[in-house]
Order: C-alpha cells, then sequence, then structure tokens
DNA sequence: GTTTATTTTTAGGCAAGACTAAAAAATTAT
DNA sequence: ATAATTTTTTAGTCTTGCCTAAAAATAAAC
C-alpha cells in the first residue's frame, strides 16, 4: 500500500527526471514538493525502504521500475481525469490540475479502467501531455515549440509547455484550445514575435508565446 | 477546512441519528467508525471544538446545522458518484460503494455541480436513496418494502435496505435492478414469502427478500 | 590544499488520529 | 439505596508527515 504523501514524492521525483533515469537531489524534491530537505530525507528513506527508490546518502535518489509504474500510474490516472473534466464537464484549461490532483489518489483499477474507456482511450491530456497506457508505456507525439515552425507551414495545438494561469488564461482570451489550427505568416528576426493566422483572423504573438506553446505539424495543408 | 477523518465522522454521526437529530452515543459512533470508544471521543471534541456538533460529556451528541450540512454534502457527492459509476462507466450496484467512500472527499464545488448536471440531475442513487440538492435538501420518494405490496399490484425497484454484497449478489443474479417492474402474484401466510412476476415469468422469493427490497408504487398499470 | 559555502543528514519535537489501560460517570440489578 | 456493570472519558503511547536546529558530508573558492 502506498500513501497519498508518498504517490506525490515518486510523481515529483518522476518529473525531476523527466523520462531519463538520472538521479534527484534531495534539494530538488523538497523544492518541489515545498516542503524542507529534512522532510524529504524522511520520505526518501521510507521509499527506499519501500523498494521504490534506489538511494545512496548524500548522493541522490533514482526510481525502481516498482517506483518509476508507481509514479506513472498517478500520472495516468491525473491525465485520465483532466481529460474527463473539459471534456465531459466543461472545465476549462486552466481549471483542471487542481481538481485532477485530489483524483488522481483514487484507488481502483476497474474505475481507471473503465473511465479510460469511457473517454474514447485518449491519448493525450487537455494540456497537450501523453497518457501512459495501463502497463506504463507512453506513446509521445512528436510535438514541436511554435518558434520552431517555419513560414507558410500550418499546425495544431497540443499542448504547452508553461502550465501557468496566466498563460492558459491568455490562451483562452485569444482562443487558442488544443485542436486549434494555425498557419505561421512571417516571423520577425528583431524581436522573434510570430503573425499567424487563426481560421481567417490573423495576430501577432509575442516570443513568449511561441516558446511555450507546443504544436504538431499538420501534414494535410 | 474540515479533514477526511471529520467529514467520515460526521457522515457515520448523520446516519446513526438517521434524518431525526437524537443524541448518538460515543460507543455508537466508534462502532459505525470501526474504532475505539476512546478516539471517538477524542474527535467529537475537535467536531464540538468546531463547531459541527454539540456535546455534553456522557450525554452524546447532536449534529448541529452546519455540521449536518457538511455531512449532507459529502452524501450527496457518494450518491452522484455512484450514479455516475453505474450509468457512465458500467459498474454494478456492488461495486460501487468502495469507490464511492474514496471519490465523496474530493473538494471542488464546481465538480459536485457540473457532475450532477452530466447526469442530469438525478434524484435517487442505484440504491434507491434520495440524492439531496446543493443546498443540502432532500425531496425523498414513497418507496415501501415489497413485503408491503399487495397481491396483483405492480410495482418498480427503487433501492435495497439491506446492501450488503450477499443481498445485491442475489439481486443481480436474479435479474432485479434498479427500476424492474414486477406485479405480485401471490403471498404465503405461512412463510411470508411471495410469488412475483418479472415481464413473463414467475418467481418465488423469500420473506428476507421482500423486507429489504425497496419499491414504488407503479400507479400506470 | 585549506577554507568557506552549500547540501544533506541526524536529532528532537509537534499535530492528527489511532491505540491501551485505568479512572470516572451513568446505568442496571439486587 | 447500594452494589455491579456498562459507558464514557482521561492519560499516556504510537505512527505518519511535517518542522527547526545542529552536525556531517560534499562542493566551491581562494
Amino acid at each position: 500500500m502506498v500513501t497519498l504523501s508518498e504517490e506525490n514524492y515518486l510523481k515529483a521525483i518522476y518529473h525531476l527526471a523527466k523520462q531519463e533515469n538520472t538521479s534527484v537531489s534531495t534539494n530538488a524534491i523538497a523544492q518541489k514538493m515545498c516542503t524542507k530537505a529534512s522532510s524529504a530525507t524522511d520520505m526518501i528513506k521510507k521509499l527506499s525502504d519501500k523498494g521504490h527508490v534506489e538511494y545512496q546518502k548524500y548522493k541522490g535518489v533514482k526510481l525502481t521500475e516498482k517506483g518509476r509504474l508507481a509514479a506513472v500510474s498517478v500520472i495516468r490516472k491525473h491525465r485520465l481525469w483532466e481529460v474527463f473534466l473539459v471534456k465531459k464537464l466543461n472545465f476549462s484549461w486552466d481549471e483542471v490540475h487542481e481538481v485532477a490532483e485530489q483524483l488522481e489518489h483514487i484507488k481502483s483499477d476497474k474505475l481507471t479502467q473503465q473511465l479510460d474507456a469511457f473517454l474514447e482511450y485518449p491519448k493525450e491530456d487537455p494540456h497537450g501531455d501523453s497518457i501512459p497506457d495501463a502497463d506504463g508505456n507512453f506513446y509521445p507525439t512528436k510535438k514541436v515549440l511554435l518558434a520552431q515552425i517555419n513560414k507558410n507551414q500550418s499546425c495544431i495545438c497540443v499542448g504547452v509547455k508553461d502550465s501557468t494561469t496566466d498563460f492558459l488564461q491568455y490562451l483562452d482570451k485569444h482562443s487558442i484550445a488544443l485542436g486549434t489550427k494555425m498557419k505561421v505568416i512571417s516571423k520577425e528576426a528583431f524581436d522573434e514575435s510570430m503573425t499567424i493566422k487563426i481560421n481567417k483572423t490573423q495576430m501577432v504573438i509575442s516570443k513568449e508565446v511561441t516558446q511555450n506553446l507546443f504544436v504538431k505539424i499538420n501534414s494535410l495543408c
């Protein structure tokens, strides 16, 4: 049995290591969890005892396969619930995270499985992040930052890098959502701003936006 | 802020007092919560400090209006989630309770409200129990036990009194579910068993069943 | 290659929620 | 009405997850 707190630490470690299984420092974990380093050390010992991480004093931690699966299971649930909230309950991008943080800890294999089916096996959450399958495997999409798209190329919004409320609200305000198609009209060398066309309307977006919006190249047009 | 544990105690007290606001004993609470009386006393003090119950030493507790609303809010969420699980995720009667026990503690007014709308404002959960509205008001259905239905009367199954797994599985096995229409063919004075007709098939059911199945009289036939 | 700064760990405490054992109040029986 | 029994409360402990302060290990600076 893995506690709620343990699940949150595992998730934090997973995200800090970002797929590669690099070693994660105690301080980094403490910072991500908004606790003190001593609290992180306590939890690290517990996770180590339970076989979720490999731990050597002063050397940081690495997730074991057991720990990775536990973390990915939580991430899978989090992302499925986000899809549910947006698709079925009309939540907007910036409202889902907090609730999904709670829902991700519900323990019921049948629930997760049936929810997945009910949502018709989505591959990505509303922020464009890949949803792992029940075995913990990801099928990542080849998303790139909008900044890397060339003039006259078309693309589809598939996610965000920065997921702060400010940015998500900016996008909502300018009618940019997951699945929105856009075409790059021009790029300014000076400030790296970009003019894009969505439907019939053109708009200028700053470097900050182009570097935080993930898109998939739309090969159809 | 009301903790998970506090919510569970409030719910237990509410159910023990069963609508009327009668006084509930420490022992009864402890038993319902599967803890010891001393633990119940501890929590009672905390709930009293927070204004959720009126408490006098050795005299038991009564819910305050604040406490009642907190309890009903949890019950509302529990029952809405049960409807969701059965209607949308194909859970059966006897599988929902455990999961709903977890989901009922998710804190998000918007979630509850949107879930209610998504389910099209159900009035009853899969066991036939009334779902309170957002203000904590119940609109109870006039359900009666099947035992009280007269010969040749028709009725619709709306719930169960005994919600043990054994009973729910018995019902599943005999194709009796929420909404199932049935007609009383005959009643035996000897053992209080009953012959009922569901669709075209007749079956004999024991006193134990008739006294644990809630039905609504079907005035249409 | 010491010395200084940073990171990490240890040690000792605190609050929540549970427990056991014993004391106090209330209830029941004689 | 007093004795016996049951219920409830108190007192003291335990575990989880957090904290602060101090010690130990590592890393950086000179």
